[in-house]
DNA sequence: CCCTGTTAGTTAGGTTTTACCTAATAATAA
DNA sequence: TTATTATTAGGTAAAACCTAACTAACAGGG
């Protein structure tokens, strides 16, 4: 019970210890180690919406326009962001990820990745079936 | 293979998922939802260091000890902090947590004792057993 | 086709908060 | 007396917001 308990903690933190290195190599070899995590959501805002225009970033995010042209600004001078303006309509610009934006917007999404990387190279296929069994109990 | 890998992604997300429930919640019982990265490191190290006086901590930190007073004011204001004055010299005080500052201090280790609770409540020994020595194979 | 009104993003010029700092001070220890 | 602990006073610089005013571009009616 009490030791076995203890165990599982020591596996588990191992777990996460890995998947933290991961992205926080991710975020350093970015050159950009102290982004705040306010900063890092709104990157995975503008990843997961695909076509955000400064107005809806706005609405979305619930600032004020010029907070966001600011915002976006800072962005594009950490090379994480670009604008693109839209053809039918050229008053509105688009704001796109760089690549870089783009791998810290999906760093803890890329940091699992390895983390999986690693467990098929250690795991064979019978143990990988009965880790996703087990893990799959927990609801 | 390819799916494999894709079992052992939601697995995982759905773990990970779970654990950050977990400690946000806690923060969030605590009021105090919007709490900085910065602040919560300085908690822990607090609680690593166990006596800790203003000096010492400015030491640690790499601030000027004004900076402490005014740091330390502000948990107190939170109620995560209170001081305490040394028996043998009574220039100096100790720092010392508040329940409430512990349980944000150990937030992280406390959602991952939550974790281990439901899986000790579903699954059986030898299947504890059999996860820990698959997530022990990862180094 | 022009005029008018609207919309998208930008600029200018704030405020507030945060997170630090130095210098000076009071209390205590050695 | 001199050194040390924490505090106070007062200040800076950056972050993260804002409103108001502006420019360029579209859209619809006369």
């Amino acid at each position: 019970m009490r030791e076995r308990e203890e165990h599982l903690f020591e596996a588990l933190e191992n777990l996460l210890r890995v998947k933290n290195e991961c992205s926080s190599r991710i975020l350093s070899e970015c050159g950009l180690s102290d982004m705040t995590v306010k900063q890092i959501a709104y990157l995975k805002t503008i990843d997961e919406q695909g076509e955000v225009t400064f107005s809806r970033l706005a609405g979305i995010t619930r600032n004020s326009k010029p907070t966001i042209t600011e915002m976006v600004n800072k962005f594009v001078r950490m090379e994480c962001v670009y604008r693109e303006p839209c053809a039918d309509d050229r008053r509105v610009m688009y704001i796109r990820l760089t690549e870089k934006g783009q791998r810290i917007a999906q760093a803890e999404h890329d940091a699992l990745r390895r983390v999986i990387e690693r467990m098929t190279e250690t795991l064979d296929e019978r143990e990988q079936e009965l880790l996703i069994g087990l893990l799959k109990k927990l609801r």
